[in-house]
DNA sequence: TTGAAAGCGATACCAG
DNA sequence: CTGGTATCGCTTTCAA
């Protein structure tokens, strides 16, 4: 734990000196610098952090609220928080994180104490309670993922809309007519906020392109996945040439599963594609076409976002949605195969 | 973001009043301790988070270093997260996030800058680059799981040893002779640091007891988990009148279901304890017993050491083992139902 | 029981 | 291009 005056001693320049050249604010003769940094090396040192903190006008902290809910899935959490503090680790900044009940009462003491230059919002609810709070406290915050009511907020998220018309119109330009959706459980649809979005674009695009579309919500759990491994069988059955997967990576698996069972071949028999996923559907048997959410560029631009906040930039209060994009390993293609 | 002379003024008294009732570190006459207080409250006053450590001599912080491996089983590391981070705010400490590669620059960063009061290290590896690490910076440290090389540091966990000894007793007393026990792949009794224990403590009381004891370590992948339903069926087959099983939720599951594909009922044929497990098993068909790994129980005691250490209280650099405690849950019987 | 004032260790303004 | 120094907001002696 060197101190500034150590490195400034050992250089022989004065505190400032060493302030401005390890922080870049001002130039700096060349040897100056050098002998500067070479001291800094040596002493293994870095600033105070508190003292930092009060000096400067930032803590060079962002507080992540997260509410550890029962039914956060968790891997998809980790992927956030992990991207998050990656990003934030890009403009030097470091995560600190806020739980559960101290979700509401963290946020307001980060504020007050300015633990924090702004805070980050991850599983966000449809009908979040860190929304009036967000609107109450004076630090720039950021939420990953849309409540209902986002009058006034900054919001990021993946265009979910566009994502399932991407995957619509890709089965519709290849000639399906009748496509199959199997999404998340019911009550993810009151407790989430995508859901109900990834639905609503993909049936509204269908519609636009005169393509019938069924849809359904199968509970994720029973022996063998059950529920899910019916949808399956029903939509093929009913028709459907091609199935669009919005659920976990285990009802992907078993959905696959299933459609090997029916004796149906992927893409020959039925085009798949995987909208909103977080994990990886190039390695399931066979490789799954996917629209994906990719949690580093929802957290990559919420924090640009608030580090622009934090900087005095202006920042439209709005929801930000990122642009989908279609990625093909090759489980699409036209209808017609064995039931052709 | 009121600041204490503003409280000050309010209450009519100094700022080191001020100070001294909020911290309460030197006695107050009631009636100027009411009148702060209040003041306190209604200008929602917290003092700042940068001056109280750079005038005080904590931060009030708490480093976590989890590395987000690929192997980490997302659920248990939430847990255990989520624990730290209640355990922590009981003593008015937050929790600063470092992950990956930052797991151990972020380490050595924290500790220079004075950014947090103490480490504590998440998701264990047994060769895990952050023990010499820990012994190298000057920061109260303390290790949730136990490297294999953990002299000189603080280390804190379940005693695994002694929660397979309690099931084989248990079994044991039961009169089962021959068990069997399922336990994670392979890998992970190198990549990790507790499954070896599990596994050896297991086998050494087992060899005390006189009871004969069958380890298969299955895959976890494979359509419908078959290396594991192999496993039980070979198991019982083989003639285990019990099984313990240390492996994830999804193989329980499916060990269970295998049992019942095979007929065998639980407990009348078979008998079940789970081992380690850092879900609920009394929610599974049958409900299970179990020896439960409980995030939270480690988590306190980490918490509570390194309070003890950045308090400057003396902390033995041993390994701090926590008891394990049977949990009933009707699984276990006698043996010799249907195979009498 | 209370108050005045000396730091804590940086940052950044004001000079030179 | 470099230095002196006021300042950030609190904690904690030292005095009364």
């Amino acid at each position: 734990m060197a101190k500034i005056h150590e490195v400034a001693a050992a250089a022989g320049v004065s505190i400032s000196t060493v302030s401005y050249a390890l922080s870049g604010k001002r130039s700096i003769s060349p040897d100056t610098r050098r002998r500067i940094e070479e001291a800094a090396r040596e002493l293994d040192y870095r600033p105070n952090a508190g003292a930092r903190m009060l000096a400067g006008r930032r803590t060079q902290i962002f507080a992540l609220t997260e509410p550890f809910r029962a039914d956060t899935h968790a891997p998809a959490h980790m992927a956030f928080v992990l991207a998050t503090s990656i990003a934030a680790r890009r403009y030097e900044y470091d995560i600190l994180l806020l739980t559960e009940e101290e979700a509401s009462a963290g946020m307001r003491r980060v504020a007050s104490s300015g633990l924090a230059d702004g805070v980050l919002v991850l599983d966000v609810a449809p009908d979040d309670e860190r929304v009036d709070l967000a609107r109450r406290i004076a630090l720039p915050t950021v939420f990953i993922g849309v409540p209902d009511d986002h009058e006034g907020l900054v919001c990021v998220d993946l265009d979910f809309e566009a994502a399932s018309a991407l995957a619509v119109d890709r089965l519709a330009d290849l000639g399906h007519r009748s496509i199959g959706f199997v999404g998340h459980p019911p009550t993810s649809y009151e407790k989430s906020n995508f859901p109900p979005r990834v639905r609503r674009g993909l049936e509204a695009r269908a519609a636009e392109r005169g393509v019938a579309c069924t849809t359904v919500l199968p509970e994720s759990d029973g022996p063998r996945r059950a529920p899910v491994r019916a949808a399956v069988r029903d939509l093929v059955e009913g028709g459907a040439t091609a199935l669009v997967l919005h659920c976990d990576d285990t009802s992907h698996a078993v959905a696959l599963d299933e459609l090997a069972a029916l004796g149906r071949r992927v893409p020959q028999d039925v085009s798949v594609v995987s909208v909103g996923a977080t994990f990886e559907t190039s390695s399931f048997q066979p490789p799954i076409d996917s629209v994906p959410l990719v949690p580093s560029a929802s957290c990559e631009l919420a924090v640009e976002l608030a580090m622009r906040m934090v900087d005095g930039g202006e920042v439209p209060a709005a929801v930000h949605l990122i642009a989908p994009e279609y990625r093909a390993h090759g489980s699409t293609a036209p209808p017609g195969g064995a039931s052709g």
